[in-house]
DNA sequence: TAAAATAAAGACAAAAAACTCTTTTAATTG
DNA sequence: CAATTAAAAGAGTTTTTTGTCTTTATTTTA
């Protein structure tokens, strides 16, 4: 099991990659990203929809048209990419998986996770999605394998 | 998504409850086991199954058989749990899900995850399954809801 | 030794996650 | 305006995870 769904994966990897695209100034299709984050396509396509419809990316159709993002995308923190898709389970759920475990009712490993997860919080809301595009475009960090 | 499967929730609410039992003096059975920590008893029953073939917990059939640990177990860490029923991917996967993110080939969150993830594992290693008897027997920490 | 208690094992079933394929809609361009 | 390009939408399929039900094997005890 991974930290985040294989669908968030491809979310955060599919963003980042057209952060980038769009810092270069372009447009990217869906087949492209699918092939430079190495995604199943129509799968990749189904996730795009959904960052589309809560406006974390943009598209266009037609010709010349395709995905990019806007300004205000590379200053949103990652952690919204992660809320969108994932919902904010990671950030505030029970490690044991009890629905009422709390400061009042905690389980064995309430405090010691309480301060993982605030960690993995803070860190994806202090990380923004336009943070990585230098080294992206310079191949210092990888998207696809 | 937790950061645990529910299989691996299920087994370390499993053995912390026997462990507690266990240090109470008494053998518990998997229905007793399965209404303490409120989990489907004959999906438990499996998990139960794959623990005790790994020497994490005993076993006894028959009248007053049941489940019980031994001193050894107490003083295993909770991570050893972790790798018989998840495997070790939380403790050294990308988050992004690349298969040959490293130092040399990053992915751009490989940093700061490498850092979580070495908090997590050395939390997991450092707490051992006997650590929580006298908070449960006190009823302090809840296995339940 | 028969009955009862209990774990072990195996075969299914349901739900969720991951993935594929086809059709439709919208935009562009010659 | 016809052809082309590309996203949007919808209808599956496959795989994995989670959960249920029934039967078998083992142990104890009356």
């Amino acid at each position: 099991m991974g930290l985040f769904s294989k669908t968030c994966e491809y979310a955060i990897r599919a963003v980042f990659f057209i952060s980038q695209k769009t810092s270069e100034g372009g447009r990217v299709s869906i087949k492209d990203i699918a092939v430079g984050i190495d995604s199943p396509e129509h799968f990749l396509a189904k996730i795009l929809q959904d960052l589309s419809k809560r406006g974390l990316v943009q598209s266009a159709k037609g010709p010349n048209g395709g995905f990019f993002v806007n300004e205000n995308t590379l200053r949103r923190p990652v952690a919204e990419i992660v809320e969108v898709v994932d919902g904010n389970g990671i950030f505030v759920g029970c490690a044991l998986g009890l629905k009422e475990c709390s400061e009042k009712n905690p389980c064995p490993l309430h405090n010691q996770f309480t301060t993982i997860r605030d960690e993995i919080h803070s860190l994806l809301r202090t990380t923004n999605i336009g943070d990585f595009n230098e080294e992206l475009i310079l191949g210092i960090n990888s998207l696809k394998r």
